[in-house]
DNA sequence: CGCGGTCGTGACCGTTCGGTGACACAAGGC
DNA sequence: GCCTTGTGTCACCGAACGGTCACGACCGCG
């Protein structure tokens, strides 16, 4: 029993969305092919099964109530053909008993509807993985910690300390805010984007909310607010982030 | 800046089966590798603790009555070497109290006999798919006694002297709640978390049951319970322990 | 059968967070 | 320069959430 050298499956990376709600579906897609996940979407169980006769992933996003065929016929359909791939179940109703059902069916993680996205993509980070451990991608590059002109932030614990010394403590949105724009250092990152990646599937507040969290992050971060230094405004676009000031 | 993602053998997917009844052995351990896991099985206490020598897993399947050195002095055992492998505990009585007994000895579930093969897959599935988190768990010391604030719990005894010199039964949920905080301190515990590892993954019972719990912890162990300085409120998400309040 | 302890839930209330509108100001086009 | 458009900033409100309590179900025990 001692352990083969590991080799990368070629599937760990990808992700199948079993999804009918055509809204729902391109914001988790979008979502997952942010995080770095090649992923893939169908609206039905019939679908999904051919699809997968073909195709090999990493996970399956199932939704429980599909047209035709209902997600729990469709993964215990799986498991009797012997494919093993994890399944993550996600169901309108909140009923706790759906999760046992879902376990029964064979699926491996269970997620009411509506989801925070930031729980979503956790549980599917948490299920891949069992194979990311090979690959730092970016579907982990999630940085725990940040440091950035003398600001430390943890991610895990949604803290951080600011450079003068004070603890600060994030909101759940301001740290995703923060999380988003620091993956992409350097980059403008739009409104548009920002409202994708942190609110997800299907609210869209105004463009005045993610103003207003840049605000907050200035006042937390920034040593002039006024003159922000990694928080900066692009001008009719978004805005960028920077970890060390040089324009 | 970011934990360097450990290449780590994927010991999620093995189990350790001590089992003394060759017929439930037999069937469990083909049960378990008709699932996919990686299963070896040893009949007896003293074969598991060589085994755990040079082996790691990431479950094991401990029945209690074993022959010569029986299932609980085996985890406790485990315990004391500081490997913090989660513990599934087979029982042929029915008898709670040998719940309780698990938990004192350090185990993390418990199941009696005869059990339905589904219900016994299904925890360890439940068990596995947390096996990083339960991994992160192990990190930290193993403690059976916690000390934080002036506060001194005993995990084994379920009893505490809080900071105040009085003494404190515990009861086997506190206990349990205390005791999953404490395996993470200073990280973010959802409530989610908490009702699947004290309550188990079929049993819902509603979060302000949690909340009611982290309460009377309060009571218990904060010098000021309004203004807590161990059991920290996250926002949104769940709950952060700290063994000594640095902010 | 009553008793005490434990656990789960519903209800109430205060707090926090998120989102918006209003207004002032800055940037850029002409 | 002036006007338009976009952004900084603040104060405010509703909704969601957590803290807390009290009650009832349940269980083992005498």
């Amino acid at each position: 029993m001692s352990d083969p050298v590991p080799q990368l499956p070629p599937q760990a990376n990808r992700v199948l969305v079993v999804e009918d709600d055509p809204h729902l579906a391109a914001g988790v897609v979008e979502n997952l092919r942010a995080e770095g996940y090649e992923t893939h979407s169908v609206t039905d169980g019939r679908q999904a099964l051919e699809w997968l006769g073909a195709e090999h992933v990493g996970l399956i996003v199932l939704d429980v109530m599909l047209p035709g065929v209902d997600g729990f016929t469709v993964c215990r359909t799986l498991r009797e053909q012997g494919n093993n791939t994890p399944v993550l179940f996600l169901t309108a109703r909140g009923d706790p008993a759906d999760r046992v059902r879902g376990l029964e069916a064979g699926g491996d993680d269970y997620l009411a509807k509506p989801f925070h996205l930031q729980e979503f993509l956790l549980r599917v980070r948490a299920i891949l993985r069992r194979w990311d451990w090979y690959r730092s991608a970016s579907a982990t590059a999630a940085t725990a910690v940040l440091h950035f002109g003398g600001n430390e932030v943890d991610f895990r614990a949604f803290r951080a300390r600011s450079w003068n010394g004070l603890a600060q403590e994030l909101t759940e949105k301001e740290a995703m805010i923060l999380k988003v724009l620091a993956e992409h250092p350097g980059e403008i990152v739009s409104r548009e984007d920002l409202l994708e990646r942190v609110w997800g599937y299907d609210v869209f507040p105004s463009t005045r909310t993610v103003d207003n969290f840049i605000l907050r992050l200035r006042k937390r971060f920034e040593r002039d607010p006024a003159n922000p230094k990694h928080f900066l405004t692009v001008w009719g676009v978004g805005y960028r982030f920077m970890t060390e000031g040089e324009s």
